[in-house]
RNA sequence: GCCGGUGUGGCGAAAUGGCAGACGCACAGGACUUAAAAUCCUGGGGCCUUAAAAAGCCGUGUGGGUUCAAGUCCCACCACCGGCACCA
């Protein structure tokens, strides 16, 4: 630990520069139509330019839930990583849009509140305020003016205006998009429906169809939390918040639609720059898979089972079906004989807990109902099974059993007897048994159809075809996505905006509120916890939820997701009260009348936040972003143009950072010690911003050395060590003394030698093709290099360490704004007056004339080993390199008694003689 | 099981197919100091030799291949991390 005395007076530098962009809103970003004022160093910049004329940048992190125990060090990795590219792009004349918020709803604030009575508000003010504090300590150019809570009533006002958007609208599967539920035509039976019940009819129609709905579906039940959760939320059978047991218990749920849109969100992944491994996780959570459904008729039967199928070329080798045990012909068709059978394992299937079926490497299981289906292609009579390998939730709860060429399939036939046949011929020499790949169709044919011979992708086409024309089955695409389930039983989150009321005949039905309701707050409550009879906790404000005309309000509330769903659009246009966004901000900042739009980038130029959002939250927010754009409330498809996962940072033992190892880094110490700009420029030193990497305090040291040394480039030793003694002597008037470090003598307002402009641009060229690159480990080192060399000069020209500066501002900003400052004033006394940013001067371009140098140095290699290096001119042609080689003394050692072959010469690289 | 990613010194890491290990940490030696800390300078992949060196050989998870040349490209494996997991 490096105790004692300070690299350079970080303590009085960082808080100094961090109340003056705060006192000039330095990083405020303008809505078109604003106008900065003219000393702002936005319009010192761009003198009249207006900012909408510039071309924008829109980069965003995501934002935090305000956790009771503060930031910890992954946090700042990403918001450091989006600052530097802040405040790149800011210096490189774009205009920036750069917000931070909180994602305040959840649970832990709730559940202190039952445990205290504390309302959740208050906990809520206390861990924003914590988050906001260690935020700015580490200088981040945030424009806080555009903050945003989604615990504020302004803010989720506008979530549940988004929902009722959502709660009045259908998806049109023939236009494929959104549309006001108005535009749902009633089937012409419905609207003549005269009869008493007909407004029902018609109600219920519509309500079906809606985006947002009702459902009474069985679901995740957890006790303990008092609360449903989304299949996503479960883990192992267990609470993923808490590790609570959880059951299924059938409950009215509001869900929305967003399996409509699983083609369109599989489609768009297509336009957007996320890495491939995040498009793949969501393509396999949309999970489609193209197939057949295709009809089994019974024996004594009417009704028919349909089954989907990725293999209908298989479908000579059905010799069995499957029924999920919920599926709801069990019942029907189970023969007297097999009823208690049947009951029996349908009993035992529902009592295991999820964690057992779901158990891995379990023993298949399952009873025959003693009935049977006709296959359609060989008219065999095959039995019908049930087995809880079959998922009720998904297709269409029925499978066709084919178990030469299913791996489940074969594992059940094996274990009961059922026969198993061939009708794929694998490729190459494998076993036809349980070969699941694509071959030759074989044993395939009937009086009307032969699949024999043919490639497994012609066999399916050909054989859906034939199901299609003889009426047995079709074409049909399945996703593994199923809609969301969006209701939660809880106190601190949005309440629905949607009331109950009964019909005449005594229906209970919903109606949304009006748009001027909102915001619907929640009640007041002095108890958090839910009802005894399982009721949501806001069902305890009977006056809240009783209305006088007699309605009663819906007492669900919505996750934890809504808000951050669509949080990203808030920040555009952040205290409008009339509408969510201004469609001005919106088409500026989203990119779609960008001046520099040759290509517009669509959307939020670049979203970085951690992987454990890489399904749901990016997901959910891609779904709602594309109802709004169906709407016409936005005018992008998607919303995260770039996106890019920062890695986990683990502690210094390499394991992953928790409370019980003992291994948590608290920021607050870090910064302390070593000061923000250190801490900011370790976090990206570590290594590539992608990569899982442990901590090392020791490493913190090494790049706060390195500041130490720029911060020595800088000022006379001398002074230096007298503000040290004068300042310990009589602690108050530290500041003034700092006031009076003097620059270094070598600080002269010169030409720059040829050298020291070669390490300039060097470096120059390093750090600006690294940060295009997102490279900041690198880019560092280019910084370092650079210092490395400086720290020898006697003469150290202003205009050199300008630049420099402007190169280090966006990794260590309050260090450069010192120095930066320092340089203006000559080494005068520091005045308070004429504030200006650094964070706004033009970055520098680099001359590569001035980095070719003169002579070269060329390895060369006999037969691909190193044996010499030579020095050429750098204009030596390929003729002259290799003579020069060839004359090389340790060459012709070991080219002694040998023949040249061939000699490979690249220009300005290398040489490599083979011979032997 | 499937999908994706990663394997390089004691450690974090760097390297458009062209001198492997930049930069930093740790370590060692030296300067400054009464001494320490801080700072500055120097040296560090391994092996084999040697008083010290030079020279030589070997080295990017393993085994093959392509190439004048492979950490980088191709094939087959192994290990670790992340995601999904009876999805028909």
């Amino acid at each position: 630990m490096a105790s004692g005395r300070r690299q350079y007076p970080f303590h009085l530098i960082e808080p100094k520069w961090q109340q003056c962009w705060d006192k000039l809103e330095a990083f405020r970003a303008w809505n078109p139509g604003e106008t900065p004022p003219a000393g702002h160093p936005f319009s010192l910049r761009h003198k009249s330019t207006k900012p909408e004329q510039l071309p924008k940048y829109y980069i965003l992190d995501m934002f935090p839930y305000p956790s009771g125990a503060g930031l910890h060090v992954g946090h700042p990795e990403g918001y450091t990583a989006t600052d530097i590219l802040a405040r790149y792009n800011r210096s490189k004349g774009k205009h920036v849009l750069h917000p931070m918020g909180w994602d305040a709803f959840g649970l832990p604030a709730e559940q202190y509140a039952i445990k205290t009575g504390q309302h959740p508000r208050k906990t809520t003010e206390a861990n924003v305020a914590t988050f906001k504090r260690q935020i700015q300590a580490l200088g981040f150019s945030y424009d806080w003016s555009r903050e945003v809570d989604t615990t504020d009533p302004e803010y989720f006002r506008w979530t549940q205006w988004i929902f009722l958007k959502l709660y009045n609208s259908w998806f049109n599967p023939e236009t494929k998009r959104a549309e006001p539920i108005d535009t749902l035509k009633y089937p012409s039976e419905l609207s003549a429906d005269q009869s008493p019940e007909g407004d029902a009819r018609r109600r219920a129609f519509r309500d079906n169809r809606r985006l947002a709905y009702v459902t009474e579906a069985p679901v995740w039940w957890c006790e303990q939390l008092g609360t449903v959760l989304a299949n996503e939320e479960v883990v192992d059978g267990k609470s993923e918040v808490g590790g609570f047991p959880v059951m299924r218990k059938p409950m009215r749920q509001w869900m929305l639609r967003i399996t409509a849109y699983a083609d369109r969100l599989l489609e768009d992944l297509n336009c957007i720059d996320w890495s491939h491994s995040l498009k793949e996780m969501q393509r396999n959570w949309i999970g489609r898979s193209e197939g057949a459904q295709v009809d089994f008729t019974l024996q004594g039967h009417s009704e028919k089972v349909r089954v989907f199928t990725t293999r209908p070329d298989t479908l000579f080798g059905a010799t069995y079906l499957v029924l999920a045990p919920e599926h709801r012909l069990v019942e029907q068709i189970t023969i007297p004989s097999q009823r208690s059978a049947v009951e029996a394992y349908k009993t035992a299937v529902s009592k295991k807990s999820d964690l057992e079926r779901t158990e891995l490497a379990k023993e298949k299981s399952g009873v025959p109902t003693g009935a049977f289906a006709i296959n359609p292609v060989t008219g065999n009579a095959i039995p019908i099974w049930i087995a809880d390998y079959v998922l009720i939730s998904y297709g269409t709860g029925a499978i066709m059993a084919v178990p030469g060429h299913d791996t489940r399939d074969f594992e059940f036939a094996t274990l009961f007897n059922l026969p198993v046949l061939q009708v794929v011929q694998p490729t190459g020499t494998q076993e036809w048994r349980g070969f699941v790949d694509d071959g030759f169709a074989v044993n395939s044919a009937n009086a009307q159809l032969s699949l024999d011979g043919l490639p497994t992708q012609e066999a399916k086409s050909k054989i859906t075809t034939w199901l299609e024309t003889q009426g047995f089955g079709k074409k049909m695409v399945n996703f593994k996505l199923r809609d969301w389930l969006f209701s939660r039983q809880r106190y601190w989150g949005e309440p629905f905006p949607i009331v109950w009321k009964r019909d005449a005949e005594g229906n209970l039905f919903h109606e949304a509120l009006p748009e001027s309701a909102l915001p619907l707050l929640p009640p007041i409550l002095d108890d958090y916890k839910p009802t005894p009879d399982g009721q949501p906790p806001l069902a305890r404000a009977r006056d809240w939820v009783q209305l006088p005309d007699g309605a009663t309000r819906e007492t669900n509330s919505m996750p934890q997701w809504a808000g951050s769903c669509w949080y990203y659009l808030r920040y555009l246009d952040p205290r409008n009260a009339n509408e969510f966004c201004s469609p001005a901000a919106e088409s500026y900042w989203m990119g779609t009348t960008a001046p520099d739009s040759g290509k517009p980038t669509p959307g939020v130029d670049l979203y970085v936040g951690g992987t454990e959002h890489a399904v749901l939250h990016l997901l959910y927010a891609r779904f709602w972003h594309k109802v709004l754009f169906d709407l016409g409330c936005i005018s992008t498809r998607e919303p995260f143009y770039k996106l890019v996962n920062q890695g986990l940072i683990l502690g210094e033992d390499g394991q992953k950072m928790s409370k019980s190892r003992g291994n948590v880094i608290n920021p607050d110490i870090v910064l302390d010690e070593y000061g923000a700009d250190a801490f900011r420029l370790y976090e990206m030193f570590m290594g590539p911003l992608e990569m899982t990497k442990p901590w090392n305090t020791k490493g913190v040291e090494g790049v706060y050395r390195f500041l130490g040394r720029v911060w020595r480039l800088f000022v006379d030793e001398q002074s230096e060590t007298d503000y040290e003694q004068n300042s310990t002597a009589e602690p108050a008037r530290a500041l003034e003394f700092f006031d009076s470090i003097r620059l270094h003598a070598g600080i002269q307002d010169v030409q720059p030698a040829a050298d020291q402009l070669k390490a300039l641009h060097a470096c120059i060229k390093k750090v600006t093709e690294d940060l295009d690159n997102m490279r900041f480990n690198t880019a560092i080192s280019a910084l370092m290099i650079f210092i490395n060399e400086a720290l020898a000069w006697q003469t150290r020209p202003v205009s050199i360490l300008k630049d420099f500066l402007t190169l280090l501002q966006p990794f260590a900003p309050h260090l450069c704004e010192e120095l930066w400052k320092r340089l203006e004033m000559g080494g005068a006394q520091m005045a308070e007056s004429a504030v200006t940013s650094m964070g706004y001067m033009a970055w520098p371009g680099f001359n590569p004339e001035l980095l070719v140098e003169d002579t070269i140095e060329i390895p060369v290699q006999v037969n691909g080993k190193l044996r010499d290096v030579v020095k050429v001119p750098a204009t030596a042609t390929a003729a002259e390199i290799e003579a020069v080689a060839q004359s090389s003394e340790k060459v012709q050692q070991f080219l002694a008694g040998k023949t040249i072959k061939k000699v490979i010469v690249v220009q300005r690289k290398l040489v490599n003689i083979a011979a032997a």
